[in-house]
DNA sequence: TTTT
DNA sequence: TTTT
């Protein structure tokens, strides 16, 4: 209703995504994804910076990044933010922010292919 | 540098907006805002889902979130997925994701603007 | 395949939508969509520069449209770049530039409504 | 004011791009980009369609295009869509839709530049 | 042809 | 904590 909530991003895996299957043959795979950009400072010198962000993929999204992508895959992502809580090792609830995939675009030569939800 | 990192959202303030002067005249403003979608279930019963977000603004976007926005207004916010550690009052390090804007546009009727960083 | 073609606008419609019903109870809408900016000339003098989509909406989009879309409605589009031939009158073989779209928002406070295709 | 026209496009550059120094050292670069998807049709069958988009950039973007893109770069081009009219060799109007660049991602492995014009 |  |  009256929403919009979307994330794209362009970057590269910081290592081989996790895959697990769950009950009743549901594939969830996540990864790490970099992102980095290029900025001046205020002399005009190029610094770089890098966001890491929590890539949360289902079904078949899950299957395609088991099967195709490894740690420095250069992958787009597009999805929906979502924001999940959970109770860590000393009981305290703490809060994620994650990218729950519905489209990737796998961007390196090797391979080639994009895939919907 | 080969790096894309874009959310865009349209949702509503889930209260005012909080604005801070700091040292140099730079404006900072700091809302929550909810983004609500209608999915259906296996049973075709309609139900909503909202997630909420943590938006930070820097100057001139400060001035006109501070200006022009409240509790409930509806917006269109386009920026970057930063992550910031801090630490907490027990001396732990905390995640945080929020997204620094770089472009609003309110989508109320009473005010009219949109504005680029 | 390794493609993305998205088109995102927030704009106002120039005229009532057309719709039609075609073969199949298949429905089909288009309207012009207005995307108005504002951005400053050397002199810092503010100018608005407006432009003008051909929106096309197939099956529940379409009928979104026809029933809650009117002549100046303030929507955001989410769809795809398209390209079409056709013959115009005196036998020429012309292009036109449509967004087909995948997704609207009604940002009116009257009606409110999302829809995916 | 309010409005949003944003396009994002990943392709190929159908031939190498073309590039022109205007007067004033103003440099503009062109180039025709092939996003391709695929789909399933009613039996269950891949098939892919090709759309072509008119890309045009100015300044440090037509120096990068210039340098770095030819024929059959894979880009990423993220820009808005502009109607322009002109008259044909017989002296009618004609329209063309073009999408004027405002950042692009090389995605090709020999270079990496992001750029923001 | 829209809107502020 | 919002909105419809």
């Amino acid at each position: 209703m009256r929403g919009l909530n979307k994330v794209t991003l362009i970057g590269n895996l910081g290592a081989d995504p996790d895959y697990q299957q769950l009950e009743g043959n549901v594939g969830v795979a996540k990864f790490s994804l970099a992102t980095t950009e290029a900025y001046k400072d205020k002399n005009g010198h190029v610094h770089h910076t890098t966001d890491w962000h929590s890539i949360v993929l289902w079904r078949s999204l899950a299957e395609l990044t088991h099967k195709y992508l490894r740690k420095g895959s250069m992958v787009y992502v597009e999805g929906k933010l979502k924001n999940r809580q959970f109770e860590d090792k000393e009981g305290r609830t703490r809060y994620v922010t994650e990218i729950v995939a519905d489209q990737i675009i796998m961007l390196d030569k090797k391979v080639g292919n994009t895939e919907d939800e």
